[in-house]
DNA sequence: AAGTGGTCTAGACCACGCC
DNA sequence: GCGTGGTCTAGACCACTTC
């Protein structure tokens, strides 16, 4: 059929005929050698194409059944949580922020499922504002684990955020996202000029590294802001 | 040094030499053949290796320049929008949902931007509500171009949810999703049992096929939901 | 110019899983 | 059993980027 000499080549092929129903949901589709012959090339670069289309979810893939177009599109987005001054500058606006509050505090009573910690173990709590064009952006309120990042109980934070520096210093093995909805109280109606009770979005970020918590830190965003990706 | 024989243990590897600080952020690890020789492997499993170490954003590769450890770790989440039905029962909750509105409208000002068609096309519009036993769960506003989706102006939406229906009948092939905080109105308090002007959490999501719309969605989850994800 | 990763081949053997 | 994808090799040439 169509002369196809790179990996590239074939994997856009085979979304070609897919997208266009050559090849139905469900369907088995033509084996890694069947493939290559028409394509004039080597099993290898058949298989790399497939093997990035499965891992797509596109198609679907087993020995000897052989591959087949995925029935149900992936429903899946992937979602680049960016360090705040990058995602404020790649707008065009100025960043700055400023540190709050910063002191030692126990381990309050809703961490204890994310923060695996003795209950006594002090950790560095810090507050911070994050301003875009010198407008409320984020509020940002962190908990770290000083016995996990020694360095960041010394580190002065007020040329670097806590969140840039923890990005780039603490690497971690794991963590959990979540996303979910609060009421302004008091405080966050002053800074955001909202009414208390005012709906604004937020996130929660948990990592750790191997066993050991690093930072817990839930972002308040400005009103009105949407987290947005596209896929 | 290590055997190793397969490009997992060769990830694995140099996954773990990383963690371990045995190559540092920013710095340059040994190149291809130099591996290769070291795991007594060929240069091509060693770059599906690292390769695909680059793709996850753990190292970042150049000809030339080498292959060095990544600087900031991947702040990459996957998310997956799963069926609402399968969302709800996997928690081992039942489920059912209610068409409330079914009816045709011209595309309202706010989908100016998502919904490429003519001002006066005639869209489908639904209102669902999907509940968790029995409870509240989601409120679903969504609008259908049934241009490119002909057979859903048809469909008995009772049995099956419109959500449902197009995730397995109307194959995509871009989209965009946001996530933000919304205020009840009057008649989603009454809905979920709260105060008006209660923060609650939403997602809309567009969808669209080669140049087409497709279908717009607006889910509002019930009081203190959160999506969640870990990585 | 030279070194690095990127792509590709031809061929091989293996592991899985349907029959 | 046996057909499929999964892994792997040894070698080659190319493209890019830094020098």
């Amino acid at each position: 059929m169509r002369e196809a000499n790179s990996w590239r080549q074939i994997r856009d092929e085979v979304v070609r005929r897919i997208n266009e129903r050559v090849w139905q949901p469900g369907a088995l589709i033509p084996n890694e050698a069947d493939l290559a012959e028409e394509f004039h090339c080597g099993r290898t670069m058949v298989n790399r194409a497939l093997r990035e289309l499965a891992t797509a979810g596109i198609v679907t893939r087993k020995r000897k059944a052989g591959t087949r177009v995925a029935i149900n599109p992936p429903h899946k987005a992937v979602f680049t949580i960016p360090i705040i001054r990058e995602e404020v500058e790649s707008k065009g606006s100025s960043y700055r922020h400023s540190l709050l509050i910063r002191d030692q505090r126990e381990r309050p009573a809703f961490l204890a499922g994310a923060f695996r910690v003795a209950d006594d173990t002090p950790l560095i709590y810090t507050e911070t504002m994050h301003f875009s064009d010198n407008q409320p952006y984020i509020h940002e309120e962190r908990y770290t684990n000083h016995v996990a990042v020694p360095d960041f109980a010394d580190f002065n934070l007020d040329r670097i955020s806590a969140n840039e520096w923890l990005v780039q210093n603490a690497p971690y093995t794991g963590g959990e996202l979540s996303f979910f909805a609060v009421q302004a109280d008091a405080k966050l109606a002053r800074t955001f000029d909202v009414a208390e009770g005012y709906a604004l979005f937020a996130t929660e970020r948990s990592t750790w590294y191997q066993e050991n918590p690093i930072t817990h830190v839930r972002l308040i965003y400005r009103p009105g802001y949407r987290m947005r990706t596209s896929f």
